[in-house]
DNA sequence: CGTACTGATCAAGTTTCATTGATAGATGAC
DNA sequence: GTCATCTATCAATGAAACTTGATCAGTACG
């Protein structure tokens, strides 16, 4: 199967060299953030973060729903690096946090242009 | 429980605002795009077609897997809107489709600055 | 025609994830 | 101290997603 693109002729070797340790990570690290938005309730609890800063008991009052269910995905939110929480006594308060939402802009940038702008047509014979 | 908001003591009424036939669309958009690239061998496949259009031929080569599975995973970005095809005879052309990518920057951006920019700081009882 | 090839689809098996209810840990009130 | 409250964690169940191999649909070629 010689399949090759028009202008580099090489397209398996441009790709052996993106895989260096580092793009392997970065594989990684985009597919487990985008996990932790891939659930409607998480999306939701994002955007009710972005109001500010929010309690649990809050967050489990409007959302009608199991503690325990927002504690699960708000641990996932957190384990991405999406939200921090704060505990104030009895209570809990997670936030966004910023800079995890700038690292996920900088990849999702960095997916739509990778190495090559111009447009390569592939030919198989 | 009564827990509100320092500044406007009615968080529950400005979520509830919010929830808007389209808003609730949008949750779904950003979590069943996100979930497209929730998945490693996903998001290889994106960085790959950053380069160019791709054969499938080529992708099942270097990435050194069955055709069903990659196959399958195409179908996943396609249907996020993430990924065009193109057949040309025998062969499928995949590429990646701006729009697409343009869209998830949106919303991504959207999740981050939603109402107010200002830090609303909870408070409970 | 028939054959060869590319890629999509299907079915079965496996894994991973989400939900639920119960329990445990931590804090504050008494 | 005991009790109540808030939140995290655990175990079990059900659902969804991923993988694999086989088959099917479409195309090219002799």
């Amino acid at each position: 199967m010689i399949c090759r693109g028009v202008l580099t002729n090489q397209p398996f070797l441009i790709y052996k060299a993106r895989m260096t340790s580092t793009s392997v990570k970065h594989f990684a690290k985009v597919a487990s953030t985008c996990h932790a938005l891939s659930d409607e309730t998480r999306v939701r609890l994002i955007e009710r973060l972005g109001e500010g800063e929010q309690c649990v008991c809050d967050l489990t009052d409007s959302f009608k729903t199991g503690q325990s269910r927002l504690s699960f995905h708000l641990k996932v939110l957190k384990d991405a690096g999406l939200v921090i929480d704060r505990r104030e006594g009895r209570w809990v308060y997670y936030s966004l946090n910023g800079a995890g939402f700038e690292e996920l802009e900088d990849l999702v940038r960095s997916l739509k242009s990778t190495t090559s702008s111009t447009f390569r047509r592939g030919s198989c014979p």
